[in-house]
Order: C-alpha cells, then structure tokens, then sequence
DNA sequence: CCTTGGCGTTCCGCAAACCGGAACATCGTC
DNA sequence: GACGATGTTCCGGTTTGCGGAACGCCAAGG
C-alpha cells in the first residue's frame, strides 16, 4: 500500500500495485480538461515528487501522455486517445445489452438491471433507470445479498445443492426486512418454487418497499450466471401487474442471450 | 524485457516495464469487439498464460476489466470505459487546436501540421491532410532533422546560439536533397534571415517535391516551441502564393497560442 | 553580479512486485 | 473414468519500483 503523505484535497491516487496507481494518474489527468504540470500533480495528488516524475516519464514514453510544447504540462497522448476510441468504437456488445436495457425499461416503465452471481453475491453488471419520479436509485456495480434478491435466488437455483450449501454457509442469512428468508430450509424451498417457475419474485425482502422480478438469461451450453430483473416500488406494481410483464423480460433475456452467444465467438473459440 | 516466446500472429505486448504490457494488453482487448477467454489471449499475445492470468486479475481487480457472466471471458471494465469518455470529453485542448488545423486547411487547401522541436528533431504533434489528391503523407508522431525543415530552422532560431550549438554538434547536418543546408555557418545565416522575416520556408531541402512554410505560435512569456506549417507539393505552390498564405497561417497560430494560454491555466498555477 | 526560491531531474540503497515453469484444480467429452 | 483443454495456484530468482536527499536550471529580486 502507498502512505499518501498529505492528500490536500480531492482525488486519491490507490491502487495495491504500482501498475494500478499509473491508472488512477492517468484517470486523473483524464478527468481534467486543461494540462497539468508536475508540481500541479504533486499537489494534487499528494505523491513524491520524483515518483510521480518517474510514473509521467513512463506514461510519456509509452505514448499515454504527451507533454505540451513548453516541455512542463502534461496531457492526454495520441496513443491514450487512439485507445479510448477503439474502446468506445467497439464497445457493441455492451451498447446492444445496454439498449435491450433500455428498450425494456421504455416498455414496462420501471427500472430494470442485468445481474450476475459473484461469489454469494448478486453484481449489478448494469442498469437503466426509468423516469418515474418516485424510484429507487442503484448503480452498476453494487451488490446485494443473493438470498433477499429476486435474481440471487434464481441464480442460487442454478447451483448444485452442495454448491449452495458451500456458498450460504459462509455468509448466513442476514435478515433485512420482515420479509426476509432467514431459514434455510425455508430457501431451499422458496427455491424449488423458483425452479419450477422459471423466473423468481423478491417482495421486499431486502429493501422495504422494493419488489423485484427477473428471469434468467438463458445458455445454450447449461447453467446461466445472467440475471435480467425489472424493480419497481410495491407502490406502482403488484403481483398480478408484475406477471404481466414476464413475457416482456424473457423476450430481452432471449435477445441478451444471442448477443452474448455472439460475443463469445460463433466457433465457440477464443 | 519481456521474452514474447511465439508471437504467433499480429499483435505483441511491448513495453519495458510491466506497466506498460498492462496498457498493451487493454490496447488489444480495446480493439477486439468482443470477449476474449485467457486461452484465446494466451494464442492472440504468446505471453505465458501464469502471467496473463495475473495481468488480467491485476486489471480486472482495478475495475478496468470485466469478466462475462460466464466467469470466463473478458471485456472492459465500467472504469475503462469512464475513463475512455471522460477523456474524450475532455480533449477540448487538443480538439480545439486540430479545429484551428482543419479550418486552416480548408482555407488554403494543402496539408498543415502543428510541430515542436524534441531533441535535435521535430515532432509532429498533430496534422490535417489536405483533400487534394497529390499529397505527401506523413503521420502525427513522425520526425523529421531539425536543419532541413521550415518549423525546424524557425524553431532552432529560437535557441541561443550556445543551445543551437550544442544540439547541431550531436547530429551533424546531413544531406537529404540537393537543397539542404548542410554548412554551418551558412545555416546560421538563413537562421539570421528566418528570425528577420518571423517565417522559415523550406524549398525542398527535406523531400524533393516538398515545399513548406512556417511561423511560430507565439508565446507571452518567452521562446516559443510551437510552430505551425503549411506543407505542399512544389507543383502547387510558388514561393510567392506561400507567402500569401501568411496572414491565414498567422491568425491560425494566433488563436491556438489563445488556447494554450487558457488550457495551461489563468492563472499560470499548475 | 550575486542571491533566493520554485521546479524539474537525477542518484541510489532498500523493499516490493513481477516472472513463469511446474504442478494442481475443474469441467466437458469421449 | 481416463483424457484433454482451460483456468488457477505456488514459489524462489530477478527485476522493478520507491522516495528522501541532493543537484541543475531558470527567472525574479536585491
């Protein structure tokens, strides 16, 4: 880990390893719209100097940085730039997921998410909000219990009971509202019905006043680690009116499926 | 230096230090348009697969990658991605300067760069080809000897002599055409007529064929090393229509020494 | 002409990160 | 239930990074 000697303001410069700490300087520089000398950096970052000289000297050399003419202020170099437009140019696969996404949402008028089992987690891979006043507002990137969320629960259905078993028993089941499964008997069961169902319900049980639905994203191959759920307040959409949408959700779990059938290589290699 | 055991096809990871292969490695992943397993990258890049597996732990911990549901393949990260746009977004500098090239451009209709002198050479930093379909074709990165370039000899006539000295005895003035300067005291006298003038030409002294114009972008402070060149076949243009290009190429160089003052910081700081 | 002060750059001994062959784990397939 | 392909972990030898201290360079001020 670094000591960050004096962090004066804003952004930190973290990362476990010097490869990562290049990364949060570049994201740094990115960031600003104008160039940036050393000095400049070393306040605000708060690094060494000669260290952040020696992190400048390697970007530049590596066609990342490029320093404006008077030899002293740093900017984005053609090579940075060349990247980050290859990355956005060819970004389909997840700008297709991404309006599947949107298209769902437009249609059902609440806010739907992709989701994805990590660890005994549920990630939000990503998310479009609706633009209902009245919402809950999650990001990409966040994590929720798997056994308090509609998707964890279908996910854990894909796992082998042994498997389950595995990943439940390290992190028991914390309850969060009064609706939560809490016995692990009572899961197993709840998940039975899930199986059977084909797709999985959370009533508030992680966050009150949230109901959820989702569906798997299928896979050709066998078990799916894909997710793709509407949320919605219980206020707008009961039970019944979330069933309605079903058919909705599994046609864009279908074409998810395609694009990342896709994605992956027709032959299957790579 | 890494060893690269059988580079079976295109593209290599290169870099001295090992966080230079991390950005090689993001440059290959950023071109594909879709995901890639550690095998396919083991094939794509010849690096030993103990080591991709840690360079792609390394970048997916980092947020800079992200893994398919599937848990085995890999495509950018939310974070890449946040950089790619936020750098993109913010290249008002360098997009505002290569405005000021194109109008240029299309204004006087022949290819212009924008130079500074690195070493004892100069570098294009940007350019605009012109439509015209006889046209010399150099890229923004290339080089060319400082002594036999209009942008080279105005920006050697701003060293002092001591400087200039120094830097010409390195790399002796060698002879690329019939017209190169290749006497010192005779590029002393023409670096005495350039600075009187406040323009360098070069009448094919570089490239038989090539005929260039410059002037400097001015700079409050001091020295400047920033030049801005109109470069065109001797076919189109006579020493005499080049110099009515001035006042266009002045007022061009003008307006980014304006956008350099501001990108650098009202207030000089940083 | 000689300070003074702000910045960029270089040095170098200590410590941490990387390297990659070999072995292991896991999963589909035959 | 052995096999092949792919992902993952180990570990000691080597490279790389680290950053305090000292130096070089210029410009402003005395």
């Amino acid at each position: 880990m670094l000591k960050q000697k004096t962090p004066p303001d804003s952004i930190p410069i973290d990362g476990d390893t010097p490869a990562l700490r290049l990364f949060s300087l570049l994201e740094v520089i990115a960031r600003k719209d104008r160039l940036l000398s050393l000095q400049g950096l070393v306040e605000e970052t708060g690094l060494p100097k000669p260290t952040l000289h020696r992190m400048l000297q390697q970007l530049e050399s590596a066609g990342m940085l490029q320093r404006d003419a008077d030899g002293r202020h740093y900017g984005p170099g053609l090579r940075l730039r060349r990247i980050a437009e290859d990355l956005l140019l060819n970004s389909s696969v997840h700008g297709a997921r991404h309006a599947v996404l949107r298209r769902l949402v437009e249609e059902v008028g609440e806010s739907c998410n992709i989701t994805a089992l990590s660890g005994s987690e549920v990630l939000y891979l990503d998310r479009v909000e609706t633009q209902a006043p009245l919402r809950f507002y999650l990001h990409p990137g966040s994590r929720v219990p798997a056994h308090c969320s509609a998707s964890g629960k279908l996910l854990l259905a894909q796992l082998t009971p042994v498997q389950r078993r595995r990943l439940l028993d390290q992190v028991p089941l914390e309850r969060y509202t009064a609706h939560t499964i809490t016995d692990f008997e009572a899961l197993e069961r709840e998940i039975e019905t899930v199986r059977r169902d084909g797709h999985a319900i959370d009533n508030e049980e992680f966050l009150p006043g949230l109901f959820c639905i989702a569906v798997l994203v299928p896979r050709p191959g066998g078990r799916s680690n894909t997710c793709i759920a509407i949320q919605a307040p219980v206020m707008r959409v009961s039970r019944d009116k979330a069933r309605g949408f079903l058919p909705a959700l599994q046609r864009a779990a279908d074409t998810i499926a395609a694009i990342d059938a896709a994605a992956i290589g027709p032959n299957g290699a790579a």
